[in-house]
DNA sequence: ATGACTTTAGGTTAAAGA
């Protein structure tokens, strides 16, 4: 099983990037996050044509995530939308798999320390880890990927200690995000990755790609039982080049390889 | 440098992103 993550800004901006990445990776389950799509404009055939079924969990201009399957796979939609965070956007959906669940998050921004946003961002992620505790309670083997918006750790960052304390470096939401990963769950890149420095978003002004400027702020997450699964995990960087006349989004792809029981 | 670039909504510009 190939679990993917990918944050594809825009999701009828990005139909000829998708096409092209799900060509080649040809993912089992992929969770997309800022769809920027309502539920009723997606582009379910295009995904149709490439082999996929998408169950989405939408809202006009923002946010957005989705669950891609294979099509020739059973899938169940368990949850749409956070518990109690529903009014703070569409971001987050979970489906079941077979035995395995997988959920798909677009985690709040949170703008600066001093905007409101910011006190939302982090009761978002004291409501996460509720809904967490309990899925995993039912379902064992259960993994989460998506853009945390926050950079666990300095090797993460291009700034690297340097960037400590600045927005998506804080202290606060390094202790959230530490909160959650704390309820048993292994970041399956830094584990079958440990000493690499690779990045996940490059911002697109300034040419931050090119002078790899970027965070690792997209993950994917397991519990103990997927992690005992993992085989490899990359990230997909030369999906960050722009191909013909064809705009990336500012994040690329995270892919995990799941052994089959 | 409240910059840079890109998306969406919908309008001749603004908001949001990270």
């Amino acid at each position: 099983m190939r679990l993917a993550t990918w944050n594809i800004n825009g999701i009828r901006a990005r139909l000829d990037f998708v096409s092209l990445w799900l060509k080649e990776r040809e993912p089992t389950l992929v969770g997309f996050q800022e769809l920027k799509s309502e539920d009723d404009s997606f582009p379910h055939n295009f995904f149709a044509e490439l082999g996929y079924e998408v169950h989405t969990h939408g809202q006009k201009s923002w946010n957005g995530v989705a669950i891609a399957v294979r099509q020739d796979l059973e899938l169940k939609i368990l949850q749409r939308g956070l518990p109690g965070q529903e009014s703070n956007g569409a971001r987050l959906i979970t489906a079941l798999c077979g035995d395995v669940t997988y959920t798909s998050v677009y985690c709040p921004n949170g703008k600066n320390p001093e905007h409101a946003d910011f006190q939302m961002k982090l009761e978002w992620f004291d409501a996460l880890g509720e809904y967490w505790s309990k899925l995993i309670a039912e379902y064992p083997a259960s993994a989460i990927g998506g853009d945390f918006n926050i950079v666990p750790a300095g090797r993460d960052s291009w700034r690297g200690k340097e960037g400590d304390g600045e927005m998506f470096h804080t202290a606060s939401e390094r202790d959230r995000l530490r909160k959650f990963v704390d309820l048993n769950l292994h970041d399956l890149f830094r584990e079958l990755n440990p000493g690499s420095a690779q990045h996940s978003w490059w911002d697109y002004r300034g040419g931050a790609f090119e002078r790899s400027q970027g965070l690792r702020i997209d993950m994917i997450y397991g519990t103990p039982q997927i992690r005992a699964r993992t085989q490899a995990v990359s990230i997909d960087r030369e999906y960050r080049e722009r191909k013909e006349d064809m705009t990336p989004s500012d994040h690329v792809p995270v892919v995990a390889d799941l052994a089959d029981r």
